[in-house]
DNA sequence: AGGCCCATGTAATCTGTTACATGATTCC
DNA sequence: GGAATCATGTAACAGATTACATGGGCCT
């Protein structure tokens, strides 16, 4: 049940709606947690049930009104409840890991077009993660950055995303070379 | 709907009990997925029906009696449509992720427990891993065992599974070191 | 005697995904 | 004129987790 401690975390800097928070678990959030707007819609009014978000109607003329939330103070208990539980180990779950699994006995030629694909995806998503470490540390040096800012919270865990992303990039460009390999011989 | 493949994926080099297939599942596949044993008996029961793997009763008189599966032509068909589709990009999840993300508005002491935790089990997962493709390569080097050995697909997989576990153990230590260093201050 | 390993499941519940639904405004 | 953005959901289904159930053999 950590969906409702992501979108406590995701609320903390911000006031959001639940329609900001979607982009917000598409872009940033996305590298620590993912979910789909219908379920944050769902979290969101569960959490405020629960007393641990509050939101504010905001009415637009131009635009549909919308409810914008904040943590309490109960929401902040709980995620201090949340952050001293022992966290669960996270796993991969990837379709393309099962697919080079089963590479010996499959098409390498389907399997290089799929991890082209991903490969790509990666880069645009470290790509994204550059960017957005860069706007949150400013023109500060990195080092100086962690240790005087103000919120290091999501940068590390942006690193993190970027780091894997990284990694998975150059994963699928070594098993694509690898293949090629066997496939010249 | 890919715990199928999954399944497909690890049964195609052994023939597997349930009750195998879910140790399996608990080490060496779980760099690619992770699943229950009552998921693994289930979908087993599945792909026998749809005739995607046949299984075996083999009687044993000290042990209780057990059957094995192994992968039929019509399961490695699914397995070829499979790697043929787009794989969905695949998200980290990650309970301790979440809490630092929310590091700023938490008690430091209680992240840095559960980020050494977490390094410890990364660890020890990537010790596993070290051991596992040792094993599979044999005396051979790297290089060559890629470009010749007849089962590279575990080999590949279980390499990025080290790398994501390295690189969590890496990302924790930093993390805990920056904590440190700003409570010191 | 107590605990772990082998071996297989059922049932209830919780989470996540897919499909559907609505409707105005702004940008190209 | 068509697509994208803002804004919020409901309903049905698929997938994953938790709890429960059984029972003999082996090790200390």
């Amino acid at each position: 049940m950590a969906l409702r401690h992501a979108v406590l975390a995701a609320l903390l800097d911000e006031e959001l709606s639940g329609y900001q928070l979607a982009k917000a678990f598409d872009m940033g959030v996305a590298n620590f947690w993912h979910a789909l707007p219908q379920q944050l819609y769902a979290e969101l009014t569960r959490l405020e049930k629960e007393g641990l978000v509050a939101g504010r109607e905001v009415v637009q003329d131009t635009r549909p009104n919308k409810r914008l939330f904040r943590v309490t103070g109960g929401g902040l208990a709980e995620l201090e409840r949340f952050a001293a539980e022992a966290a669960k180990p996270s796993f991969i779950r990837d379709d393309l890991l099962v697919k080079v699994q089963a590479a010996d006995h499959l098409d390498p030629g389907d399997l290089i077009a799929r991890l082209a694909e991903r490969a790509a995806f990666s880069e645009a998503k470290a790509e994204q993660f550059e960017a957005l470490l860069e706007k949150m540390r400013g023109d500060r040096a990195e080092g100086e950055f962690l240790l005087h800012g103000e919120r290091i919270g999501p940068y590390l865990t942006c690193r993190r995303g970027l780091d894997f992303e990284r990694a998975n990039r150059d994963w699928c460009r070594e098993v694509i070379a690898v293949l090629r390999a066997r496939s010249a011989v």
